[in-house]
DNA sequence: CGTATGATTGAACGCCGTCAATAAGAGTGG
DNA sequence: CCACTCTTATTGACGGCGTTCAATCATACG
């Protein structure tokens, strides 16, 4: 990213909070000149949240927007009877929360250790009122993750158990190591859910999750290590079966 | 809407084009000035799809936005052998199409009968750059349209089949008739869709859809006519059973 | 009337869920 | 270091829900 380098020339002007931060590039914060973002970060406070915390219970603190500065978030939603379903993964440096509206049926929780820089919703409507080039970057990562959901339905709907895990697995690789996900060789990774989330994301239960990677380990496609590392051995393969099943 | 009311009192000065279309009210046109409508409607081709007929190609004629005038768009994703999941139902005054990206994979076909109002791409991008409140307008659609994805992701993935019938029926009934949804009393309706399109939109078969509904007649939640036309005799139930399966 | 399209119903199979037992760590305290 | 517990993951046996395959029916259209 040569491009954000270019934009450090006046680095001396940006506040130390976010010098660092993937979201003044990436995210909605670039859009922020070196003034907005002084200003956004006196409003702003940096958060931990371990390991299947709920960030925001489901109508109490809707007064704050986040971005997430590391790990993983699972957007989950729940049937009266306790059916829950993962709607949606967000990595760093996405956007958290749901503009221009207060009730917010999903709950969010962080799948691993999550880190969140967070500031109240008023500050963050007033600079999308003044800049145009805020709301337009809100609106590609809601189209973004519109399209998302969208792909997701046609795994949800329409594919096998096996299939379903080869296209879980695709689409973490891409979001952990885009770079990577291109070349060859094998692909050491850690799965930033266990066994139980990824059955809610695949519309499944853990017993056939942890089958389908045995399934997977069994084809050759995969090793499984302990926890959560496991090491992906064929990636072509794999994008395969998420289509086809073999 | 004694609002929209108010806004004709310069009626005049509003295109005969536009003057009828509700996306003027509801849709993003209403973001417009009437000199920007004149404008816009300069541009403008009306055009009548038939049931079944592709709306776009997939990759051609991604040179045009539409705002549905009347009837039901379903939008459809396919597996390379063939399997498909409908991933999104749109409506009028529906915005069509996918700002900011050229690359579409969804592909948008006419349900029921349709009518469009369809513009070159970049006379409503113009518009974009020119008034935030179209912008505004066209997001929190889009914000809409995640929300409907979110919620029917939790529909494909965890629901049993007459949970996923009762929540089509749910559904349907809340877009064809918003107000009645909330009253007392039968509702008689037409199905915007046929069986296979329901299956495609539920992740299940043709059989499974005809045997549920089947299935619902028998607990007299409705009742089925010919062709399309069903009956709802106890919309309260169906909700019930849209989200617990009894 | 004949054909095509769409819908319903039945019978049998199979994938995945349910139930249950076991294994593998991680953390705690003796 | 070991014993104990708690959480997470794996594996097996069985059953049920939804698919598959197939036949029948209904309606529209030529």
């Amino acid at each position: 990213m040569t491009n954000g380098q270019r934009r450090d020339i006046h680095n001396s002007d940006i506040p130390i909070i976010c010098q660092a931060c993937e979201a003044r590039h990436k995210g909605v914060c670039g859009a922020l000149s070196p003034s907005q973002l002084t200003e956004l970060s006196k409003n702003t406070t940096k958060s931990v949240h371990e390991h299947n915390n709920r960030l925001h219970s489901s109508d109490q603190d809707q007064e704050h927007y986040s971005n997430i500065l590391s790990g993983v978030v699972k957007l989950t939603k729940l049937l009266p009877d306790g059916r829950q379903q993962i709607v949606g993964l967000q990595f760093a440096p996405d956007f958290l929360g749901r503009p221009f509206s207060t009730q917010n049926n999903v709950i969010a929780e962080a799948a691993t250790n999550v880190r969140l820089c967070s500031f109240p919703k008023k500050v963050l409507e007033k600079f999308i009122e003044e800049s145009p080039e805020m709301e337009r970057r809100l609106h590609e990562q809601h189209l973004n993750e519109l399209d998302e959901a969208r792909d997701w339905m046609l795994t949800l709907g329409r594919k096998t158990a096996i299939e379903k895990l080869a296209s879980f697995l695709v689409l973490i690789v891409s979001h952990i190591d885009p770079e990577r996900s291109h070349q060859e060789g094998d692909l050491a990774i850690e799965l930033p859910l266990k066994r139980g989330d990824i059955a809610d994301y695949l519309g499944l239960t853990i017993e056939t999750v942890s089958r389908q990677l045995t399934n997977l380990r069994k084809k050759g496609v995969l090793e499984i290590g302990a926890k959560r590392a496991i090491k992906i051995v064929n990636l072509e393969r794999l994008k395969t079966i998420a289509e086809s099943g073999n």
